[in-house]
Order: C-alpha cells, then structure tokens, then sequence
DNA sequence: TGCTAATTTCATTTTTTTTTGAAAACTTTG
DNA sequence: CAAAGTTTTCAAAAAAAAATGAAATTAGCA
C-alpha cells in the first residue's frame, strides 16, 4: 500500500463526512467564485476546509476529480493567499496540504493583495484624467472637475476603508 | 441633422474631452470588472460619467463602437443597479440615459442586490452541513463542529458588516 | 551521483462568458 | 391604424477563462 486513505473510519462516519465534504465544497466554490477565482481553487480549498489530516496533492487529485495541472496551479493560488499551507508528514516525500481556517487573516490578505493594487493604479488613472483637463471652456471644465473629484473621494474612501475592513470583522 | 452630435465645441474642448473620457472608460472597465461587470457595461457607465449631456443609445453604440445587443444588455445592467437613469429629452422619442454618480447609492445597491442574496444561499448551505453530522464518533465530531463555527461567524459578521459598509464611506 | 517520485509548466482543448446582429416586439406620431 | 423609429431578445459567433495532460523540471532518497 503505497499510501494509507486519510479516512479509515467505519462506514456511516465516512457517509456523513462525505456529505459534509460536498457541502463544504459547494459553499466554497461559491464564495470563491464571488471573489473571482476559478472553480477548481474552491473546490480545493473546500476539501482541504473539512479534512482532519492535510492531504497530498495526488490525494486532491483523485477526491476532486480534477487534473495534476489544476491541483498544482489551484495550491500555487491558495499558496498565495496564504489559505493553505503544507504541512511535514513523516516518511512521506510528497507536501501535504492544510486549510488556514482564520478568515480574517485570509480576508486581509485578499485585499493587499489582490484589491490595493488595483487602487493604486486608480489613483493615476485619476492623475492622468486631471492633465488632460484642457483650460478652455471654464463650464464644462467645472463640471469635469467635480467628477474627478467624486472619482478621488471614491479611491481615498477606497484606500482606507478595505484595508481597514478586516479588523471590523468581529468574529 | 437628425439628431445633432452633444459634443459641437471647439476642436481643442473635444479633444480633451476624448481624452478623459477614454481614461474614464478604462478607469471603470476595470472597476467594474473588478465587481465581474462584463467590459460592456463598464464601457457604457465610463462613457456616461464624463458626459455634460444624456446620451440615447445609439450615440453610445456608436461612440463605443459596440452593437446595439451589447448597448441595450449593458443598460438594462446598469438600469438594474440603478448607475443609470433615463431622462427626457424635448423633441425626441429616444431614451436619453445618464450616470447616477452617488457612489455611496450605487455601493449600497450592489451589495444589496448582488451579494446579500449569495450571504442567504450561504446560510442555508451551512444549515446542512449540521444536518449531516453523524454523531457517531465525537472526537471528528467536534472538529467539523468547530469549523462548522467558523463559517457562522463568517456569513454572521459577513451579513451584518456589508449591509453597514456603504455607510462607512465617508465622501 | 544517479534514479525515481513529485511537482510545475505550458501548449492545446474544453468550457464559459460576452458580443454580435438580425428578427421580433414595442412605441410614437402623422 | 399604418409606417417609421426605437428597443429588446436570442441564437450563433467570437473571445476569454479555465482545465487538461504530457513534457520538463525539481527534489528527495539510496
């Protein structure tokens, strides 16, 4: 046996952990998908959610029906997120894979990394818009004014208030 | 003329404006897209924010240079996120749309129209994975109870915190 | 060090999403 | 109420995103 089943249980508690696999993976699939990512990466992170032991990556593979290529790039994302992390498993040479569980320090996460950047990039597109101001009809320049002003307020909001978000979440 | 151009100032007036109003289209391309918005509608939106006059949907078709099937699905997007509204133009049968640019508003719907109803689904999923606990072996037991837990405060705080957010912007 | 298992990469295929455009359905008005 | 103008709908096409799987790379072990 080249490597033992993580689940060895008897039979109802395997049923029941099933079901409770499946509906952790649907949750997730769902709640990933809202924030923009790829099926495959919910479905990764719902198992491993539900999992009592961290799982290798062929283990991911056979559960999830999914290909070696989505595993892999599927943990890289959630690497980066740092919503899992891999765990030693002694007399085994593959990673084992472990769910953070602390969405607050996953949500945090999220947002530096995948919602400022987009900000920042805001903030000049924003710079760019105030240099293209011509000068010439005071009217209209009054009016496009108070738009880029709103578009300022907007990213200034925006750069304050999600970083800050997760430390509101009172779990 | 059937239908005179909005845009009739001087040459160097409309060439500023082309400008802004490509930044603008790019600046809200890419924040809707943020928000899974298709590029269309953030097109359309980015058009109209910096736009002095109502615009009927043909000047945007023409103006953006996407078909009419795209127009007419974009606004009726944005119709429904309430980021646009229709105003009447004397003298003509055309819809004149127009940005609505409160942003707390269009905040607010959103999280209320296009998340809130994921957080209900969410609940009702959680709901089943107690039901499928099996109760036979205590010690797994309480380790799917204790991330059971955790995604109840999750929805919980979610529930509670998104509703509350658009009232944190201070603009 | 060389061998094998494990993992990553990436060109290709599949699936999903978005756009298109023409027909259908309205709507105004002469 | 008919004719022309406007908007919506929706099947088909195009584009974009994700998944696959096999080759390439890396890493652990004997």
């Amino acid at each position: 046996m080249p490597h033992p089943s993580p689940i060895s249980g008897n039979q109802s508690v395997r049923k029941s952990n099933r079901d409770l696999e499946i509906e952790s993976i649907d949750f997730f699939v769902r709640m990933m998908s809202m924030l923009g990512m790829p099926r495959s990466v919910g479905e990764i992170y719902g198992l491993l959610y539900f999992s009592t032991t961290p799982l290798p990556m062929d283990q991911i593979v056979s559960r999830l029906g999914i290909s070696l290529g989505s595993a892999s790039q599927g943990l890289k994302t959630l690497r980066s997120l740092k919503a899992v992390r891999t765990s030693y498993v002694a007399g085994d040479r593959r990673d084992h894979y472990l769910a953070e569980t602390e969405f607050r320090r996953l949500f945090a996460n999220f947002i530096k990394e995948e919602i400022m950047p987009h900000m920042e990039s805001a903030k000049e597109r924003i710079e760019r818009m105030e240099d293209s101001l011509s000068g010439t009809d005071e009217q209209t320049d009054e009016f496009y004014q108070i738009r880029i002003e709103k578009l300022k307020k907007l990213t200034r909001a925006g750069g304050r208030l999600l970083p800050a978000l997760a430390g509101l979440l009172k779990f």
